[in-house]
DNA sequence: TTAATATAGGTCAAAGAAAGTCAAAGTCAA
DNA sequence: TTGACTTTGACTTTCTTTGACCTATATTAA
């Protein structure tokens, strides 16, 4: 096993008990038998804002690296979406919605395949005029049950 | 025998295991005494997803190449399921269904819940004859884009 | 109250470690 | 003897490790 990820599963471990953890740089890389740089090749590789941490630091006599879990953006950006749609939605936008998902990472191929197949134009038979309605309401509801706590 | 084939023995050999194995291109390689492209050679002629494989790998400092076997009895019961159910089905059907799924691995929770939630009494608010229609069509048609290629 | 010193952490680029690509050359059966 | 499949190797890309040098903060001596 690579040290990166040793370190990185250390970091990881200490989140367990709280969601904000203080470290120091070289008492780390001393505890791994690694240049102190390895931390920080770790840190942003692994713990980037976009993998849902915020990361801080303080140098001089006390320093320390801290690092805070942030409520997972991928959450933040289905909860925004979810409200963001109203009470109707086309096939099309949804099809854009799904698009973003996928380059913004938080949904996965198979997920949005289900999302899009239960929201399809060609599978609700119903009425036109309920259509986009249904529509808004299971695409939303699968939504919710994609936000993680 | 070919040192693919014997290559491809070697591997389809790790799998007696587990259907999750990590291998190393080089040490392989050296292993069987070729040039470490000819792994890449056997595991793109023999390992592709429509073989049932899916593969993964990362470069550098202790890279791999993993490779997952797909569980086809899993896309059988899947397709087993979607023609066993007919033009209308339950919600409470939809459960069992669902519960069975769950014991047998086939589906994640998280897909489990998409599949619920898309098909939940409250969430198809068309009339009483038409719902179960709808539910079997949003149902099936999930369960289709579950099954893996 | 400065100035010097000790204590942290930050940056960046080079070296190292794997894996990927692609096309040329080889093999072999139809 | 041609066409499909295999083998080989030079070159590329990606990720990790290491170390020299830099910057910021705290503490202490003058």
């Amino acid at each position: 096993m690579r040290m990166s990820d040793m370190i990185e599963e250390f970091i990881k471990e200490l989140f367990e008990e709280d969601d904000y953890i203080e470290i120091q740089r070289n008492d780390l890389a001393e505890h791994f038998n690694c240049v102190p740089s390895q931390i920080n090749y770790v840190i942003s590789t692994r713990f980037k804002p976009s993998q849902g941490y915020y990361v801080e630091s303080k140098r001089g006599g006390g320093g320390h690296i801290s690092i805070r879990k942030i409520n997972t953006t991928k959450s933040n950006y289905l909860m925004h979406t979810i409200s963001s749609v109203g009470d109707r939605i086309t096939s099309q936008e949804v099809d854009i919605f799904l698009s973003n998902f996928l380059s913004y990472g938080v949904v996965t191929e198979k997920e949005a395949k289900l999302l899009k197949v239960a929201t399809s134009d060609n599978i609700l038979t119903v009425p036109q005029n309920i259509k986009d309605e249904l529509r808004a309401k299971i695409f939303k509801n699968m939504l919710i049950n994609l936000v993680e706590d």
